[in-house]
RNA sequence: GCUGUUGUAGCUCAGGGGUAGAGCACUUCCUUGGUAAGGAAGAGGUCGUGAGUUCAAAUCUCAUCAACAGCUCCA
């Protein structure tokens, strides 16, 4: 008999050899049905495999990532037989889930797929999931595995195999398909009720463009039709709130062939909401004890040298720029940290200053591929919300947690209530990547690891993401749509300090070494304000937004008056503008409803006897009249 | 940066070897209105840029720039 110890501590005998899904039938026929895979010992495994010793057991349903990233991954499995099946002779590179779906790289020899194929393919893939097939998992030995793909030719993935070891190797079968695959998978194809093809790519063998180009077909699959609708509707409305799209209608930024691509133009509605912003943040942080400094936008490459960044990124950089008569070079600040180092170490400093929180919004230039300029969210030119805290070892913690609720305080005022942390830590397998001793990296690593383990905020932790000065925390942050967006981050970085030879005087009257926290609630004002329009698809919080009504008379006959109701508004500290233009009532609705401005005030006749507003919240229609006055109340304490 | 697609009026887009079209926006006039598009007239583009082919190029070819999708990258 064998010992199961389940999520809620129970702990269960067993007969020896017993899988997983038998596991689930004797708790209930409901989990049986739901449960599409099961984490034995912290391992996602198939649930027909045998359990030989004792183990601890999490079943895997839908709901849950593992239990979707399972069913994808058979999915693409799926999809492998109906190419397979369509287009005989196809090749298989790799078939991975991803966050949404899943895909598989093919080689389709001459032949060239078209959205034409699309509907073929899923048909062909539901046809083949009513066939209910299981997915068996048997393992092979590597000459039988490399003979078996050398008889299919199917060279990607004799080179996979390549890099395998022998008696690690596993193969999966449904129905006619066989792949070479490390599972987990479903029980077998019947739970796959809904298919999407979503789009066709090309992409590089193994990344190396170099390489040939395969087809990356990308799917999605779903154990219901209605949760395929939504998820398409999703998309849909993730389009609608884009905000490269929303930035050209509300007339919040631009971009310029002539200025150049990724950098953006502010308009002056996306200025009005950037600057709320920052100010928003100036406050908090001057309440917090930062001291806001300001930094010219370029630095002798000597600066960038000692900072180590010219050795890291100097050749994938903006080139220096040089003076004509002397030849210095100076380069576009890519970072603002050792501007902000040379501040610190512009004199010596006493512990008892310590800690120094230095705060900039410090505009950076760093240069990106062509290919990855996107809208806001990936640019050249971008202003980082950016501090660096010098503090002593022994204030460390409290500063990163004192950061750590600046940060969520953030978020929380933003509207963003979903988030999570991702632990940035260095590859071990390559510490040539970055700079700094050992030790200094294993302090500034469980620093970061205790500081979230205090506050108890959940963590997932990625090797080799780093930074190369330091390790970071990065702030994962979840839209309205479910999308997640890497926004703020924190560093910790024993390194610079050192580079740059910052000390403070101890009570010991010795030198030491202060620690530095680098770190961006926002990341940068251009990606923040980006994400944020997609979360709030361009509703933005009363506080923030450019106008929080339009005063709309409904004939010129009544424009004096809807100037004074601005005046009394704004005389209130409320902003908003009258649309005087000679249209008709309902067109000026119409206009700035698509504007998305919060509140419309109608006044004619009627309201301008009463002095009132007739008030239309934004897509909720009219919501009567009222006195101006006790408008600018209501408004006010909806800030 | 690589592969592919696209580039025509402020915006969305149609057209296409014989020097350009629609809707919306804009301007003017009419209309003076009551909760999501009132009416009429008008103005606006060397068809991304450069070169080539051709009697003739916005249209075909090449290069280049930019945008989009994917890959690779991200201090």
């Amino acid at each position: 008999m064998i010992n199961i110890t389940f999520p809620d501590g129970n702990i269960r005998q067993y007969a020896a050899g017993t899988t997983a899904m038998e596991i689930a039938r004797s708790i209930s026929e409901g989990l049986a049905r739901n449960v599409l895979a099961a984490s034995v010992n912290g391992e996602v495994r198939d649930l027909q495999r045998p359990i030989h010793e004792d183990a601890s057991i999490t079943f895997h349903k839908w709901e849950d990532k593992e239990g979707k990233s399972t069913f994808w991954h058979s999915s693409a499995h799926l999809l492998a037989e109906a190419l397979e099946a369509l287009y005989p002779g196809t090749k298989f590179g790799i078939g991975p889930a991803i966050d949404n779906g899943f895909y598989y790289d093919v080689d389709t020899g001459d032949r060239s797929l078209t959205p034409a194929d699309m509907p073929k393919i899923e048909q062909k893939m539901l046809e083949l999931a009513r066939n209910k097939s299981e997915y068996q998992r048997r393992e092979v030995a590597k000459n039988d595995a490399i003979a078996y793909f050398k008889e299919k030719g199917d060279e990607y993935k004799l080179e996979l195999l390549d890099g395998l070891e022998d008696g690690t190797i596993t193969f999966y079968q449904q129905g006619e398909f066989v792949d070479l695959c490390r599972g987990p998978h479903i029980p077998n194809t019947e739970p796959i009720k809904a298919v999407k093809v979503l789009n066709f790519a090309g992409a590089y063998w193994r990344g190396d463009e170099k390489r040939k180009q395969l087809t990356r077909v990308y799917a999605i699959t779903f154990p219901k039709q209605k949760e395929l609708d939504e998820y398409l509707h999703m998309v849909e409305e993730a389009k609608k709130r884009d905000h490269r799209k929303l930035g050209q209608e509300l007339e919040l930024f631009m971009f310029s062939e002539k200025v150049g691509s990724g950098l953006p133009l502010w308009l002056p509605k996306g200025t009005a909401l950037r600057s709320r912003l920052e100010d928003f943040l100036k406050k908090e942080q001057i309440r917090r004890g930062y001291q806001p400094v300001i930094t010219p936008h370029i630095g002798s490459k000597k600066l960038y040298v000692t900072s180590g960044h010219w050795e890291k990124y100097g050749k994938d950089s903006f080139q220096p720029i040089f003076t004509p008569q002397e030849g210095e070079e100076f380069l576009l600040k890519p970072m603002n940290c050792p501007h902000h180092c040379e501040i610190y170490g512009h004199r010596p400093r006493s512990y008892r200053e310590l800690p120094v929180r230095i705060a900039e919004f410090g505009t950076v230039y760093r240069y990106e591929q062509s290919g990855e300029l996107h809208g806001l969210t990936r640019v050249r030119g971008f202003t980082q919300d950016d501090a660096h805290l010098f503090c002593t070892p022994e204030q460390l913690k409290e500063e990163f947690l004192g950061v750590l609720d600046l940060t969520r305080h953030v978020l929380a005022k933003l509207g963003f209530e979903k988030f999570t942390a991702q632990i940035s830590l260095r590859d071990p397998e390559n510490k040539a990547k970055y700079i700094g001793s050992d030790e200094n990296w294993e302090k500034a690593e469980r620093a970061i690891i205790e500081a979230t383990e205090e506050v108890g905020l959940p963590t997932t932790r990625e090797l080799g993401e780093a930074a190369f000065y330091g390790p970071k925390l990065d702030f994962m942050v979840k839209d309205a749509l479910g999308r997640s967006w890497q926004l703020g981050t924190i560093q910790v970085d024993y390194n610079l300090p050192e580079r740059f030879n910052l000390t403070y005087v101890g009570a010991d009257n010795q030198e030491h070494r202060p620690v530095m926290i680098h770190r961006a609630p926002f990341g940068s004002m251009e990606r923040f304000i980006g994400v944020l329009i997609e979360h709030c698809a361009g509703k933005f919080p009363l506080w923030l937004t450019p106008d929080q009504f339009a005063i709309l008379p409904v004939s010129d006959r009544f424009v004096d008056y809807a100037y004074q109701v601005k005046q009394q508004l704004e005389a209130e500290e409320l902003r908003g503008f009258v649309d005087d233009r000679n249209e008709t009532i309902g067109r000026k609705i119409r206009d700035n409803e698509m504007k998305r401005i919060p509140f419309l005030l109608i006044v004619g006749e009627k309201e301008a006897e009463a002095g009132s507003v007739s008030v239309r919240r934004q897509g909720e229609g009219d919501q009567g009249a009222v006195s101006i006055m006790e408008f600018a109340t209501q408004l006010k304490t909806m800030l």
